[in-house]
DNA sequence: ACTATAATTCAATGTATGTTGAACTATACT
DNA sequence: AGTATAGTTCAACATACATTGAATTATAGT
């Protein structure tokens, strides 16, 4: 039942969770780097040549995200030297449950009449019910 | 069918615009403005009492939002001084479609093996095949 | 006209962070 | 041992932007 006064219920999420989440993957060259690790392209030498900038930058933007949860690191088992990078798909599952819990549409509700004009009636006949 | 090393595929959205949306709602204080917009709580004293902001702060988290298209602004008809602001329905639909096309588990392909040490074994057979 | 209210705009400040170049680490080859 | 390769870490810099306080706009009431 809709009530135009009742106050605003607690985000159904983890609002600094979602930030931090939001935060790292709105940097342009990480979002585009996301990408490519979703294209499987997850080593920082080849990464290179798609995104023509330099390795340590590189290098960076992959700590962000790995220290974000976002994806994960494995060495090269015959060449230990060939650092590989990937999605890691717990979090990307987590990412979207959180993402659709709080950006759901059907979450939006009518605004509460408690400001404006329309909001002094409202407070002054609360006032006369008690 | 699988090939471990075609090219990537461009993202399949637009990587600038989902970043910008992204970049606008991973400020925490805009992401909690976001959250009480939903709620129906929408002129920026009653936002105030929420957030506990100074009034011209909120102002500025609210044109940031209001620029990037995700909220709409309306003056209320009996009081022109007030001045509502609500969830864009339409912007909010285009973001979870750029979102979900984007961040979709399917997507993530195996890993390319033209680096690496398998790489180098590929690309000398492909020499042999080319 | 004058005052009050709701909100915005402006100018200044401090901090966070993307970027750069140089130094360093770890592993592999010979 | 010595060199090469893949990648990271460190220090310095520059820029973007959230925050703050003061001034301004727009509308309404008296």
């Amino acid at each position: 039942m809709l009530n135009y006064t009742a106050p605003p219920t607690p985000a159904p999420v983890d609002l600094a969770r979602l930030a931090k989440w939001l935060k790292v993957l709105a940097e342009p060259n990480r979002l585009l780097i996301f990408h490519l690790l979703m294209e499987g392209v997850q080593c920082n030498c080849e990464l290179g040549e798609h995104l023509k900038m330099a390795p340590n930058l590189i290098s960076h933007h992959l700590r962000v995200l790995r220290e974000a949860g976002l994806i994960e690191v494995e060495r090269d088992s015959l060449d230990a030297r060939w650092i590989y990078y990937s999605v890691n798909r717990q979090a990307l599952q987590a990412l979207n449950q959180v993402w659709s819990a709080f950006f759901d549409p059907q979450r939006i509700k009518p605004r509460r009449l408690t400001c404006g004009p329309q909001g002094e009636m409202i407070r002054l006949s609360q006032v006369h019910e008690g």
